[in-house]
DNA sequence: GCTGCGGTTTGCGCTGGATCAAAGTGTCCC
DNA sequence: GGGACACTTTGATCCAGCGCAAACCGCAGC
């Protein structure tokens, strides 16, 4: 296997605080590995055997329900912690992991979480603090499908992604991976017609383009309007 | 202020492994506080200034929307640990946590953590499996949110409740504080009458008895085949 | 006991979105 | 270039559950 350059994870802010011999012993127990699109990097219910660092690409976190239905927990981007459950005392992950692109990630074993936690302080508190947000965020989706309509929970999940992965481009943000009607559906509770339906009604008012696997928000005010419930005038 | 005997902390999941001279140690930093019903133990947006273990009582956990609505996030029962934000790196409560009942709490000054915590692994480690515990709970609701109809969610809802705080009656389990229908809308993302009508539903069908702010689940299996979206025989 | 208040029940009409169905369209592959 | 497949659009229908309104009830305080 080849040896991983620590340029790879220094600067990222899990990593904050670590000296460059640090990263390197880090490094030395993980492994690298290239995941093919639609290929799953953990599965539900199954051993916790690692935790992982998406070095590159997009990755989709799933739920699936006993009667099939999916729900998307969260999109993993570059530089983000995924497959976690060993630092808060799980052995089994919570939900599964779909590479939305090729991707690269690393691995580490997952028992030696107690190990790095315990020599890299900073590293423990980072991966704390990671879930810190999770958590928040997850909540806030509760509050979110508690409370608000469809077309504003759309509206948030489209400036959440791009937020995330948004890439300027002339047109607008692109959100940058595939992503179907059917993933959106998923992330909000409601079903691939009605996200159709509103993306059209969107593009005719000019806050979005939209085409097969791919969003592009034009004025991402507007939507945020939208989205807060307020009225859109035009 | 009185003395804090360590008996009132032995024996709680988060200070399991801890020497009696420890928690002694720990109690010491820890003032206890009496908490009125319907008053605010610490408020949504409010500086973290500490970390609070119930000792007594029921804390509703609560989230309010900028336009008022309310969502209950979870119920905290004795011996639970909240207002933990410091741990994960924040600085502000995500939520306001209000009294259900007259409550008695201890809090320790949110910026002993680093210390507590770098003192006692074994509580920094009980604490994080908490958070761990309710990430996987936030997760799973919005999952049901996502998923599920709303006399579902009642009834896992309830199901919730009965397992946290169920006392056993002759009747069947009530659940161990004063819940209004309000309440159960708030935590299942529902309005009162929805609630109103399915608890009369489900009273006629035996598998309830429930009054003012007073619910008992009488057939809890049954009641779970219901959650599960099997369709009730009755 | 009566009164007031917060909680609960119930009826009714309406609508946001689900469901079902079918036809369109972009893209990859042979 | 021509399928074929996966994704998307659009129409039509239906109903779970919301909003509104009004009555009802249990409990605490006077």
């Amino acid at each position: 296997m080849s040896r991983l350059d620590r340029s790879l994870i220094a600067g990222l802010p899990v990593f904050q605080g670590m000296t460059p011999a640090d990263l390197d012993r880090v490094l030395q127990q993980a492994r690298s590995l290239r995941i093919a699109k639609d290929q799953t990097v953990f599965e539900q219910e199954g051993d916790a055997h690692s935790f992982f660092l998406l070095l590159d690409g997009h990755v989709r976190v799933v739920k699936t329900t006993p009667d099939g239905q999916q729900v998307i927990v969260r999109y993993i981007s570059p530089g983000e912690l995924m497959g976690i459950a060993h630092a808060l005392g799980r052995t089994t992950y919570p939900a599964s992991a779909v590479a939305a692109v090729d991707c690269v990630v690393l691995a580490w074993p997952g028992n030696l979480w107690p190990d790095l936690a315990g020599s890299f302080p900073s590293f423990a508190t980072g991966t704390y603090k990671t879930v810190g947000t999770r958590l928040q965020e997850a909540q806030a989706r509760v509050v979110e499908l508690a409370t608000e309509q469809v077309e504003q929970r759309v509206a948030h999940a489209l400036l959440r992604l791009v937020k995330q992965t948004g890439r300027k481009t002339e047109e607008g943000i692109l959100i940058d991976f595939p992503i179907s009607r059917q993933d959106i559906a998923e992330m909000t509770g409601t079903t691939l017609h009605t996200v159709s339906r509103l993306l059209t009604a969107w593009e005719e008012k000019g806050l979005v383009k939209s085409g097969r696997q791919k969003v592009t928000v034009v004025e991402p005010h507007r939507l945020f309007a939208l989205a807060e419930g307020r009225a859109d005038k035009g």
